[in-house]
DNA sequence: ATTTGACCTCAACCACAGTTGAGCTGATGG
DNA sequence: CCATCAGCTCAACTGTGGTTGAGGTCAAAT
């Protein structure tokens, strides 16, 4: 195990803390989230504050927030040295904000689909379920063209990653 | 615009009707989710019925459904004729039991991030977003493996896993 | 001297949910 | 007779978040 001095870790050093693989941490560094110095033999150097970015990173996959997002974020923080508390108050009350948004989504489909449950029309005129955006107002009579609006609703954990 | 009987629909009617653009037809029918007769010149020949099918393909993506579920409860659905009011009550109903886990999740989610805002440690040892399963329990003192469910050992081998 | 371990790059591949385009057929209309 | 439309197939591509593998470098240990 190769000794450093403390303010700046080997990619090794960052997998043991952090739990996160090099492919990702590479993948990272690609999309600009981190970055790192070169040593001799080019190997990676990170400074020890980047350990906060990452746990940034870790955090955001949690609360399924993509990665393009988290970047957008980071342009905002520090490049030299830890994001302080307030950084991270800010960034976390934006991500707040954006599960509360998702969690009334849900609930507005829930509610849609429970009323929906008990009809059972599935009608391509009238169905709230098949015509988000009840844009069905004037359009003349006859069938109707769906799921036009883009509408993207980031979806829970849950329906994927069986590992 | 040539006419078919009234229960045997071209695609170009399907599209009309679903709004649904071909190349999502074909993409539906190569997953085994709708079906088709063909037609003297290869045409594909869609049954009324199969715009039941489409509907409920448009309600899942609403929903966040993904096609791999919608697949598995269309196994249990009726092939030569339209879903029954009962059928569509027992899928919604599990498609709503999916949108409460996820809504769940993210209320869960939700929680954590308010406790750690004001916290804002997200520290690699205690951090409860960045520790979900809470495994930390009966570890020895020093960095903690991340974002491994159940393998983990602090000082062990390097464990690989994909996710 | 050689083998291991740690690290590097680059390319290819996975799932998902399709879209886009090229190149074809077959029926219809002017 | 030829254009155009409606449809067909198949291959390649999109974006997201990486993983996997091949092949190379460098330093330390045997």
């Amino acid at each position: 195990m190769r000794a450093s001095p403390d303010d700046h870790l080997t990619i090794g050093e960052i997998i043991r803390r952090t739990g996160v693989p090099a492919s990702a941490l590479h993948f990272y560094e690609r999309k600009g989230l981190i970055f790192s110095e070169r040593g001799s033999g080019n190997q990676r150097i990170f400074s020890r504050h980047m350990i906060r970015r990452i746990s940034l990173i870790i955090v955001a996959k949690r609360l399924n927030i993509p990665l393009s997002h988290v970047a957008e974020v980071f342009t905002t923080l520090p490049t030299d040295r830890a994001p302080t508390h307030k950084d991270w108050q800010r960034v976390s009350r934006i991500w707040k904000r954006q599960l509360e948004e998702r969690r009334r989504a849900i609930e507005t489909l829930e509610q849609e689909l429970t009323g929906c449950i008990g009809c059972g029309c599935l009608s391509l005129k009238a169905c709230l379920l098949l015509n988000p955006d009840d844009a069905l107002e004037g359009r003349g009579p006859g069938p109707v063209r769906l799921q036009e609006p883009n509408v993207a609703l980031p979806d829970g954990p849950s329906t994927r990653q069986a590992t």
